[in-house]
DNA sequence: AAATATACGTCAGCCTTGTTGACATATATG
DNA sequence: CATATATGTCAACAAGGCTGACGTATATTT
């Protein structure tokens, strides 16, 4: 391996752009998700691994839960993937006893999802969690904190998406 | 494939525990934070895609051009992928040119991570597009919304990393 | 009624990025 | 000199993305 000596040097400050003064701010915000999202979901997947379960199991759950009777092609717009990374899962799912798809009686092609009692108390779990999570962080930064927290996360929103939370 | 037939059910509206009256505010926190971060990540991710790299290259072009100079078990505390994980990337990135590593001549043991012209370069694509994201969510918000969504995302961070950003 | 479109399922194979476990080397430190 | 630390690497595996191809049931259009 080919490593070259040189002392250590700490990158002086760099020269940012004088249209971005508030770029610090900025990369602040980037990392700060990072951490944040790190952290929210090591939580949940750490469950999820007690059923052998993934992150992908959590989503189809939550989803699922929060919108009883939702599509096969409704839940692939949420989650934007491709039907058969969804397949995988929820197949899974279904086989387990977590998911239960009933047909719709007015367009028979669609499958409606419903969560079934394992599934209902496994998104009860998860879902706590991570809103015991979120609610301790409003109750430590200030009463606006949380309104912002909201206004800049749907901002951060494709167009499209936005009107969906 | 075997499908129940049954009406479609709207699952009226279930019961929350009283201990969780505002589980609604929350459940939208989760949801946005999952619609934002989708987003957030897809553009960077279809950036990268042009250079057959992925999210986790971006992870530590991103870190060690804010932390240059950092060392390989910083980058690993930060990232919390074990070091196999973190080679696999690494070891691309610095075969094409993107990071170097330089003995620290402190301690012989520790190599150096510093960004070349070209990580240099992608970094600076790569976070002036998120950072853009963010600026227009930020704009779009109220005045006192960025110091919020920071707050908060903070206060979701395990203590051990709040300090870091 | 026939043709086409839609919703969904599935098979096969590939890639990235995470994991564990084992082991090697250079350098520091006790 | 012995041990601990920082790093690198090989091998194998799993999760969860992807593409492409194809099948079937049901709706819709012609």
């Amino acid at each position: 391996m080919t490593v070259s000596k040189t002392p250590p040097d700490h990158d002086a400050s760099s020269v940012e752009p004088q249209d971005m003064e508030d770029m610090e701010g900025l990369r602040q915000a980037i990392e700060l998700l990072f951490f944040a999202y790190r952290d929210f979901t090591a939580e949940p997947d750490a469950i999820l691994a007690h059923y052998n379960f993934g992150r992908a199991h959590h989503r189809v759950i939550y989803f699922v839960g929060r919108n009883s009777g939702i599509t096969v092609s409704q839940l692939l717009d949420i989650l934007q993937i491709t039907k058969q990374s969804l397949a995988r899962v929820l197949r899974q799912l279904i086989d387990e006893g977590f998911i239960e798809q009933r047909q719709d009686l007015g367009d028979g092609r669609r499958r409606l999802l419903h969560l079934l009692d394992k599934g209902v108390e496994i998104e009860a779990l998860l879902t706590a969690r991570q809103a015991a999570r979120i609610a301790a962080a409003f109750a430590a930064a200030g009463a606006d904190a949380p309104q912002g927290f909201k206004d800049v996360l749907r901002g951060m929103i494709n167009k499209k998406d936005r009107q969906r939370v």
